[in-house]
DNA sequence: CTCTGTGAACTCTTTCACAGCA
DNA sequence: TGCTGTGAAAGAGTTCACAGAG
């Protein structure tokens, strides 16, 4: 169902400790739940969203953070025309009272939703707040201390794979064309083919 | 700047063919024409968007999408009461106007801002009204012809991989943390640090 | 006989190291 | 001397195949 085999499923449990019995399987809620734990699902981890934009106000309304476990703990922007607008039963605060609602919330993922150019500056007040992981939906690579995680999650990017799909399927025969095959095959294994 | 070493960068770049002079460079105008040609970003692909809500709107306002070759051909909703209205420049039309515009924009891309349990509907639609790349945004597997590539993006995923490095950050010293750290290196690839 | 756990084999990716050329 | 192209080595990740246990 999810496109792994039984040999790459059971190698990975086994990284989390030995939960199966030999002959029997797994007690499969205590699997979901040591999984969970690891995973650091155990708890809600609050966010803060930085830009209330377009995306900001998707990501904020969109009911699928507070129920997967990541409640919005507040969304900042920097136009002060924004602010006190509500999003998703959530007030738009301003910019500077970001550190408060980091420390108030205890909040160590923050997501950035501005766009490129305000990328970098969202990105330092995070992490002088205390932020230890980001969340960056930004066309830019963010230049943050060792101590930061960030993801990057480019939704162009994401159409561009698909476009070079959809060209490589049209234009076939050209000369590279095998050699380019197995280049990219690392990206190929998120397809999703039914 | 982009995290990837000199070696690689000439390996990839090898597949493409010998566009570079050894002993003095690369023609970077005519590389970067190269490389577009090769991900197929040498014209635009018009995408159409199912599913007007907060994340389908986002996205359709979401200028990045057209300023990068992906133009909004149309987006459709199954609730009349948003067909009609207008985001970013593009109506909301209904959900059957969809093979219309496929046909029309001669589309080959859509994009999957459903809830769940819409999300199968509309891949199924988007597949019979001739798209053959889907981008989706809902949380379920798609089940789609083998000649249609999936894509898929789980923005509460990427919010639960930060929260695997925040736990792990925090909840030290569990005795399967090394195993679990090689296990999971192919997910720390993603992680840029400054 | 069934199902998990895991060392070993295999495959794929990345890096090294140097040849080739200006 | 400097920079690209690439075979070979090294490293990672995946799959195999079977041991172990009920």
């Amino acid at each position: 169902m999810a496109g792994v085999n039984a040999a790459k499923v059971r190698k990975d449990l086994s990284y989390l400790g030995t939960y199966g019995v030999r002959g029997v399987g797994y007690d499969v809620e205590y699997l979901i739940y040591q999984v969970r734990r690891e995973l650091g699902l155990d708890h809600d981890w609050p966010v803060v969203i930085v830009g209330a934009g377009n995306l900001g106000q998707a990501l904020a309304g969109y009911g699928g953070f507070r129920d997967r476990g990541f409640p919005i703990a507040g969304i900042v922007d920097l136009d002060d025309a924004k602010v006190g607008t509500h999003i998703g039963g959530v007030e738009v605060r301003r910019l500077a009272d970001m550190g408060a609602i980091v420390r108030k919330g205890h909040v160590s993922i923050g997501v950035v939703a501005t766009p490129a150019v305000a990328a970098q500056d969202a990105a330092d007040r995070l992490v002088a707040a205390g932020v230890t992981s980001i969340l960056n939906f930004a066309p830019v690579l963010l230049n943050v201390p060792t101590t930061v995680t960030v993801r990057k999650v480019d939704l162009a990017v994401e159409l561009q794979i698909l476009s070079y799909y959809e060209q490589r399927r049209t234009g076939l025969d050209r000369p590279t064309a095998s050699a380019a095959d197995r280049s990219s095959a690392h990206v190929a294994d998120r397809r999703v083919l039914g």
